[in-house]
DNA sequence: GTCTATAGTTCGATAGAC
DNA sequence: GTCTATCGAACTATAGAC
């Protein structure tokens, strides 16, 4: 039951486990890598047909429309990163958590700095996705971040100010926002800050840049909270 | 002659009059609500040559191929932004200048949104494109920041190193990379601050946010620089 | 569930009249 | 310079055999 799977997937935004390799698995996982390197519009069925090796029929078989296939891709991978990002953030919480403000900047990241790299195909696609759809004023993807994304963006924006009483909420989600910001640099692999470097900075290096990210972050989260 | 008229556009990047009303600058500001609210490969010709209101036939007749007329509305109004961006940073560096990282970032953001609100036609549309153009891994977006955005790009870091001495190269890099990332917050212009924050947030408002945004960068710059 | 073949649509670009 | 009309290619989606 293809078509009632994938949309059991778009509906509930649970964890599915990521495992390979039936034909549905890996007509999304070829589907993140292109999707990241072409965008939606830029994104063909045949090219995410071949790339996962079946035929484009099946994927019509399985997801019924591009739409489809698009938001199934989301809500797994999506679903993943943040059931990880909210049990991360609720372990600060316990008693024997830490609730610093820079565990909670690194407990944003993490997961999905992870689940770039452990993608076994393409690394940093669905960072990638997940920057773009997250930052841009179409109907679709703003869709998608608000379903996918404001209710953690939420968990997050309250833990500011748990640890930084000083934050109003205004500043708050604001703080969140350029935080965002600061991670898409990280995340959407350009190359750019190498270029810009000489080679000095490599942005393919994630845990490097968390070194520079989190002080940067924690640091204007802190001159917000005056 | 219209092609060559283009192509000298997108060959020179500098600061090309923003004047209305030939047909051509039509095309032009279309290219640039249409291209930011769909993406390149989600615009069409058919689009763009309706909402600048001539015949689609007109455009191809002006700038041959889509791409080209990508690479000219870039050009277009790049140059003007990356002039004033300049020039107002060799101001800081004059006599009667005052040379701080607070001057500097706001240096950075203001032509660009000036330019977004100065838009007849649609406010923050280039913004997007801008955003999306500079932390996008497209081949051809990568190459259209490498072309019309670098270069500004190492002047400002060249800046930051020099109010703060403490910076090395590399952590300029990174900190110009984290600075842009956060101005994407302010420039996307996606509606997302004031869902999360329940209208109190504001990202239309873009004299509000540089207020916040200034002290975030200029206090994450300064972790980066001990 | 998976494939091949193709229908139906839309797009970028061109041709040619004015 | 500007328009109308249309070509040829590429895409999404469907039909039907296995």
């Amino acid at each position: 039951m293809g078509l009632r799977r994938a949309k059991e997937l778009a509906a509930t935004a649970k964890a599915v486990p990521i495992a390979r390799e039936s034909r549905f698995d890996a007509i999304l996982d070829a589907s993140e890598s292109v999707f990241a390197n072409s965008g939606y519009d830029g994104a063909t069925m045949r090219e995410i047909a071949e790339r996962a090796g079946v035929a484009q029929g099946l994927i019509h078989y399985h997801f019924k429309t591009k739409d489809v296939l698009f938001e199934a891709m989301v809500a797994r991978r999506s679903g993943h990163i943040n059931d990880k990002r909210a049990e991360l953030l609720d372990g600060l919480f316990q008693p024997q958590g830490t609730l610093t403000l820079e565990n909670i900047v690194e407990a944003l990241f993490r997961p999905t700095i992870e689940a770039g790299i452990s993608q076994a195909n393409d690394g940093g696609a669905f960072a990638r996705i997940l920057v773009t759809t997250a930052n841009s004023s179409d109907d679709r993807q703003k869709f998608l971040t608000k379903k996918y994304y404001d209710p953690i963006a939420q968990k997050y924006i309250a833990a500011l100010i748990a640890v930084e009483p000083g934050l109003t909420r205004e500043n708050a989600v604001w703080a969140y926002m350029f935080a965002i910001g600061v991670g898409m640099t990280m995340m959407a692999k350009t190359g750019r800050p190498g270029r810009l470097s000489d080679g000095l900075c490599d942005d393919g290096n994630a845990d490097e840049m968390l070194l520079k990210i989190v002080p940067f972050i924690c640091a204007g989260v802190r001159a917000l909270a005056n």
